[in-house]
DNA sequence: CAAAAATAGTTCAACTATTTAACTATTAAA
DNA sequence: TTTAATAGTTAAATAGTTGAACTATTTTTG
């Protein structure tokens, strides 16, 4: 690839991920849980999907300080979301799992949220869509690599 | 597409979005400048682009409040990268500018950046990058839409 | 034309997210 | 058994955000 058409794939890359970014995140806000923030849903779906984790795993995961987990966490707890249980075993260890109303919540807010996806992904043929999943998810190796190198 | 495709797809795309967005950002932060957020970053990269602009459009592309708008532009303004000049006919409009340091600090930073990018971009086959590109610009026009129509 | 409505931007209070450093408690290693 | 390392929290500082109230300007309109 020459130079030039490299520039111009940059150009477009930038003006565009930060906005859809941006935007993505206003939309689960507005129309799933107004009082729900994009980092805390993301950081429930994951906690979710796991069943259970700890805030190092979930620092590392998402790239950010052990104490920034704590404090969302917190306001998680506080929400009565997320529940904390000390392992018997290691007793500096915490495991994060989803209260009955977190789970509820969750139930109820993944119906919201796959109408919505659901309703942009249709604008996509099947083929557009996978091979862009696909293209992210390979996005997202690279950089799991790049962190683990440094 | 059937119902199970489509939901697994959704769970493809929500699992890698933003740990890749978050990823990418602390990437920025972390090579490109120490004392330049991500967000300051767009907003500086925007008005560049734009030669000039005021905090109503930026408030609007970016999907933010004005007063958010004007909290990150004092940020830029105590750095010395932007600056503030009202219209003299309207005079109830700000234009925000670079300045010439923050031409300099723009110029050099985009060198980094582009290198950064284009090692990731040179892992993908040109064809590959060019149809995410495109199937993501799509999405920014469906997202602008959408937020249009509200 | 003068009062009312609209527009551009700022300020302020409250909140979320984040980092770094210092800390507690616990376990593993020397 | 002292010393390291690990897991997590707390506290202070900074950044980003919203919404409401505010100032200063146009624009509209009765």
């Amino acid at each position: 690839m020459q130079r030039e058409k490299i520039n111009v794939l940059i150009e477009r890359y930038l003006s565009v991920s930060f906005l859809v970014t941006k935007k993505a995140a206003a939309l689960v806000k507005c129309e799933i849980d107004e009082d729900m923030t994009n980092d805390q849903y993301y950081l429930l779906r994951y906690v979710k999907k796991r069943e259970t984790c700890t805030s190092t795993e979930l620092a590392s995961v998402f790239g950010v300080n052990k104490s920034a987990i704590t404090a969302m966490m917190n306001r998680l707890v506080d929400k009565g979301l997320i529940q904390r249980t000390r392992d018997e075993n290691d007793r500096r260890v915490v495991y994060l799992t989803l209260t009955e109303k977190g789970n509820e919540w969750f139930v109820k807010t993944e119906e919201k949220i796959h109408k919505l996806v659901e309703s942009l992904i249709m604008k996509f043929s099947e083929q557009e869509i996978e091979s862009f999943i696909q293209t992210y998810e390979k996005l997202a190796r690279i950089l799991q690599e790049l962190e683990e190198t440094q």
